[in-house]
DNA sequence: AAACCGGGGTA
DNA sequence: TACCCAGGTTT
């Protein structure tokens, strides 16, 4: 008889992707660049990221040594910075606390800022071949179509459940090739809508398979209704530049760049006579919804431009971001859109 | 417009 | 320990 790990390591031979580029040196530091990668994008979408990424970064010491603004910048457009923030710091203890030289014990992999258990359990089974077993989004689906469970993974009792099954399931022998076809499987297979269910090695004991119920799992997230808010970003130039100031490390848009912002065009008004800026007539461009996990933000972004020289501002705050030569910082997704399209014409932004 | 997501932080 | 938060993509 075949085991269910028999079938997803049989799959993974036949059917797995080995040639990804975290595949070929399948190092700590590789796996675990992609990993933290792959838990926000999907693989197409990384793979060039990846790619820069080494090529810049050859070590986890060439990592730690980077400005973390250089971090950030070649991060932009992956999203979730604080993940950018954590991998600088990791790279920065592991060449302090650990010689340069990416850990290989569990308790110390998992002590690392930005790795969790599954992370961990995936660095040192696919790069060690140690047995740990892993539970992201998609060994999470597979297992709860599998087996029916009952309950939205985000409550703790579930994923406790969750995570004994997926030990339960996951072997000593083979655990390499097991776990990355568990996420291949996942991600390709039992996918969240249209699983293809007909080229699953597990359709033969699969419960929601055998109900035809692979729409009821995962259980969904008791769904929430989110605020509106409003924010005012000033873009301010001078002579083809714009004044950026770097946001406080937590919170939104942490460490990045932005706009100066505010909640009201009285505030922005304000903040320009504090400031002691004369600037050309207010002008507003088009305003437009940037969406968060918790709240949307309608963005008003008001231009104008500085009159001489007579702007104050603390460059330890911020910078004056040359649109013809940008400087290699983080930017927020609207901010980084923005600049852009002021890069190619102003005109297509006024209302 | 809603769903999704692994880990950090806080009460 | 039990929530709450994060940001951009996919559906």
């Amino acid at each position: 008889m075949t085991t269910f790990s028999d079938r997803v390591i049989a799959w993974y031979d036949q059917f797995g992707r080995k040639t990804l580029p975290w595949q070929l040196e399948k190092t700590p530091y590789h796996v675990w660049l992609s990993e933290v990668m792959l838990q926000q994008t999907q693989v197409v979408t990384v793979i060039p990221y990846f790619t820069r990424f080494i090529e810049r970064f050859p070590t986890v010491v060439d990592l730690a040594k980077a400005p973390v603004d250089d971090v950030l910048h070649l991060w932009t457009g992956l999203g979730y910075y604080a993940r950018a923030r954590n991998l600088h710091k990791t790279a920065q203890t592991v060449a302090e606390k650990f010689a340069g030289v990416f850990p290989t014990k569990f308790d110390d992999v998992l002590s690392l800022p930005g790795i969790g258990r599954s992370t961990a359990g995936a660095i040192l089974s696919l790069s060690q071949k140690q047995h740990f077993a892993i539970l992201d989004g998609n060994v999470k689906r597979v297992l709860t179509r599998y087996f029916a469970v009952e309950g939205w993974p985000g409550n703790k009792t579930i994923e406790n459940q969750l995570w004994q099954l997926s030990e339960q399931v996951t072997p000593a022998n083979g655990v390499e090739k097991f776990n990355q076809a568990m996420m291949d499987i996942g991600a390709t297979i039992c996918t969240r809508s249209k699983p293809k269910c007909s080229l699953c090695p597990l359709k033969q004991d699969c419960i929601a398979y055998a109900t035809d119920s692979w729409q009821a799992y995962p259980t969904k997230k008791p769904k929430q209704t989110i605020p509106t808010k409003t924010a005012y970003f000033l873009i301010l130039e001078q002579q083809r530049k714009i004044w950026l100031e770097k946001r406080p490390p937590a919170g939104i848009w942490g460490g990045l760049y932005c706009f100066p912002q505010f909640s009201s065009y009285d505030d922005l008004e304000k903040w320009l006579a504090t400031h002691n800026i004369t600037s050309s007539k207010l002008t507003q461009l088009i305003a437009f919804k940037h969406t968060f996990s918790h709240f949307h933000l309608d963005i008003v972004p008001i231009y104008a431009q500085v009159i001489k020289n007579n702007a104050c501002l603390d460059e330890s705050a911020g910078c004056w971001y040359h649109l013809a030569d940008p400087p290699k910082i983080g930017l927020a997704t609207p901010v980084s859109n923005l600049l852009q399209q002021l890069t190619l014409a102003q005109s297509s932004l006024l209302t």
